[in-house]
DNA sequence: CTTCATAATCGAACCGGTTCGATATCAAAC
DNA sequence: GTTTGATATCGAACCGGTTCGATTATGAAG
C-alpha cells in the first residue's frame, strides 16, 4: 500500500503539502496540485481511513442502530441513508440491537470508539438511565421511529395517534362497535399513541370500549398470539380487531385461522405497518402504513446536514412527524 | 478520554509496559500488573480501537456482506455470527450490497480499509473479474450461500440440488406430471443446482418435461410474477409449480390469485426457502428450507477459527454443505 | 529598489496505540 | 565474587495520516 509519503517523495513536495492538496485543493498552486495528482495516480495512493480517522478524531462513517434489521420498516430507511451517505462520500455501518437497550448501548459505544461522524438511532429504551445515555452521546444523532420523552434530539417518525385513529374510524364507519385492540408495550411511544388514537376515536364516536377488548401484545408475535387467543375465546367476541403493529396483527390472523374463524366474515382485522408479501396474505389486510421512504430521506438529509455543516451541527433538535397512509385491503367487513 | 500514557504515568511505568501488560498479562510481574490495573480503573482507560487497529494493522471487527439484509435467510446467520463474535470480543459490521457486484466490491474495499479481521461474504457475482476480485481479498474470508466456481475459499451452504429434488419427488408422488419450474438466474449456483435437482428427478422418474414449463424468474418478485403469468396463461397449464426461491414462488401465488386460480385446488405450489410469516399465508406453502441457524453457526466458527489461530489462518479452503429440510404445507394437492 | 501583504510550502508535533531491540534486575550456578 | 541466563522494563521507532505555526516565494504598492 502506498502511503502519503510515497506520494510526497514522487511529487517532490512535503507530506503536509500532499495532505493539504488532497483535502483542500484550492490552497495549493496549480502546478504542484497537478504533480501531486499525477503522483497519486502512479503510486495508486488511497488514503488510509483508519489513520485519517485517528488524526482527525472523526471518521467518514455513519452508524445506523436499529432493533431488527429484518423488519421491512428499516429497509427503506437503510437504503435511503446509504444512498445519501454514498453521495456524500460516507459509509453506513448497520448494527442490530435486537431491541435490547443493553446491546444498543454497547453498539453505540463501539460506534463511538470508531469515531463515527453521526448516528441514526432507533431507540429501544425509555427509562431515565436510558434517556441520560442518549443525551450523553457525543456525536450528531438523529433518533427515529420511537419518540422518547426527555430526549432532546432530532426525531423523525410518524403520527401514530393518527394511525390508530384512521383504522378505528374506518371500522366504525363499517358499522363495527365491538372493536378490540391488541396493543404494544405501554412505555413505547408508538404503542401508547396508537392506543390513544383508538381510544380517542371511540370516545368521540360515543362508543364504549369493553376493557377486556384492550389486550397487550408486546409488539411481538408470541405475545400477540396469546393476546389474540384471549380475545377470541371470550364468550362475547369482538367483531373487529386492530393490531397495533404488524407482528401482533398477523399473530391474530394466525390465531383466527387456527380457531376456525374466517377473516373477514367472522372477524375483521386491521393493522398498523406493512409486512413483506402482504399482498399474498389472504385476506389482504387493511392497514395504515408509514412512508418509510420519506422517513429515510429525512433522516439521511438531517444527519448529513448535521455532519457536514458547522451551523448544522449547532441546529437545535427538531421533530419531523409524517402522516401515515391508509391502505384498504379486504380484511374488514361491513356490518 | 484517558490514554495509555495517563495510565503509564499514574502506575509509574513506561507506556510500553502498560501496552504489554494489557495484551499479555503473563509477561509482566504481579506487582506492576496490579498497579497498572488499578491505574486503568481510576483513570477509566479504554483502548482506542482506531489507534490499536492502525498500529496492529488489523481491527477486531468482522465484516458481513449480504445481498439483502431484509431477507430472513440472512437473519439467523447474522445473529449467530454476532453472538459468536461478541463472545470472542469481536464486532460485526453489517453491509448490504443490494445484490450488486459493484456495490459489493466497494463494500469489501471499504471493509478492507477498515482492516477488518475477517469477512463473511455472500457472493453476488460470477464472472472471471469477480472471481479474481474475491480471490484477491487479503483478509480471512468465508463465502456462503452462493458457491462460485473458481473461488477457492471456505464455503458454507446447502445442498441445492437436493432441495430441488425433494420438492419434485414430493409432487411426483402426489401424482403430478405437468410440473412447472420457475428458475433463478442461470449463472447462480443455487439456481442452477435447484433446477438440476428438478430435471434429474423428473428424468429418473421417466417424466418428460415440457420446455415451456421451465421459466426464468430471476429470483425476483417482479420477474417471478411475469414468469408465473406466462405459465398460467398457456392453454395447457401445469398442475403444479415449483418456485426456485421464496420470491418467485410467492409472486406465482399472487399471479394465481389474481387470475382466479385456487391453490392447491387448481394448481399446486411448492417453494425453496422460507419467508417471514409463511404460517399466515394461505395456503401454507409446502417448502424446503435451509437450516440457517446451523449455517450461521458454521460460518461464525469457521471465520473466527481463521482469525484467532495461526494454524486456522493457514487452513486450506473447505466446503460445508448442509442438507435442507422438507416442510409440508397444504399447497400441494394429490391428483 | 525596497516594503509588505499574501500565497505556497514546509517541519515538527500530534492522534493513541504496538513492537522490538536494548538495558536493568535478580537469583542461581560456577 | 563473577558469570550466566532468565525475567522485567524501557525507549524509540513506527502505523499513516492531520494540523498549525514558521518560513519562503511571489508580486503589487510605494
Amino acid at each position: 500500500m502506498a502511503t502519503i509519503r510515497d506520494v510526497a517523495k514522487l511529487a517532490d513536495v512535503s507530506v503536509s503539502t500532499v495532505s493539504l492538496a488532497l483535502s483542500n485543493p484550492g490552497r495549493v498552486s496549480q502546478k504542484t496540485l497537478e504533480r501531486i495528482r499525477e503522483a497519486v495516480q502512479t503510486v495508486g495512493y488511497v488514503v488510509d481511513p483508519l489513520a485519517q480517522s485517528l488524526a482527525r478524531g472523526r471518521s467518514r462513517m455513519i452508524g445506523l442502530v436499529v432493533g431488527n434489521v429484518g423488519n421491512p420498516f428499516f429497509g427503506d430507511i437503510r437504503r435511503e441513508l446509504e444512498n445519501y451517505a454514498i453521495e456524500h462520500d460516507h459509509f453506513v455501518l448497520i448494527t442490530d440491537s435486537s431491541g435490547k437497550p443493553d446491546r444498543e448501548r454497547a453498539l453505540v459505544e463501539h460506534l463511538s470508539g470508531l469515531k463515527v461522524a453521526g448516528l441514526a438511532l432507533a431507540p429501544s429504551g425509555y427509562d431515565q438511565a436510558y434517556v441520560d445515555f442518549v443525551q450523553n452521546i457525543k456525536m450528531p444523532t438523529v433518533c427515529f421511529d420511537q419518540k422518547v420523552a426527555g430526549i432532546d434530539r432530532d426525531f423523525v417518525g410518524s403520527d401514530n395517534r393518527l394511525a390508530g385513529a384512521m383504522l378505528t374510524e374506518h371500522l366504525l364507519q363499517l358499522g363495527h362497535r365491538r372493536i378490540a385492540f391488541i396493543a404494544g408495550p405501554k412505555h413505547m411511544h408508538t404503542a401508547s399513541e396508537r392506543l390513544r388514537g383508538f381510544m380517542d376515536t371511540m370516545g368521540s364516536a360515543g362508543v364504549e370500549v369493553n376493557p377486556n377488548f384492550i389486550v397487550d401484545g408486546q409488539f411481538t408475535r408470541s405475545a400477540g398470539y396469546e393476546a389474540a387467543m384471549r380475545l377470541l375465546v371470550q364468550p362475547e367476541r369482538p367483531t373487529a380487531i386492530i393490531g397495533a403493529n404488524n407482528a401482533v396483527a398477523l399473530a391474530a390472523l394466525q390465531a383466527m385461522q387456527e380457531l376456525g374463524f374466517n377473516c373477514p366474515d367472522d372477524i375483521s382485522l386491521a393493522m398498523i405497518d406493512d409486512v413483506q408479501w402482504s399482498s399474498v396474505i389472504t385476506p389482504r389486510i387493511t392497514m395504515v402504513i408509514q412512508d418509510t421512504l420519506k422517513l429515510g430521506g429525512i433522516i439521511a438529509r438531517r444527519i448529513l446536514h448535521r455532519i457536514m455543516s458547522p451551523e448544522g451541527a449547532a441546529d437545535p433538535a427538531q421533530d419531523f412527524v409524517l402522516s401515515p397512509k391508509f391502505v384498504p385491503g379486504n380484511s374488514c367487513k361491513k356490518l
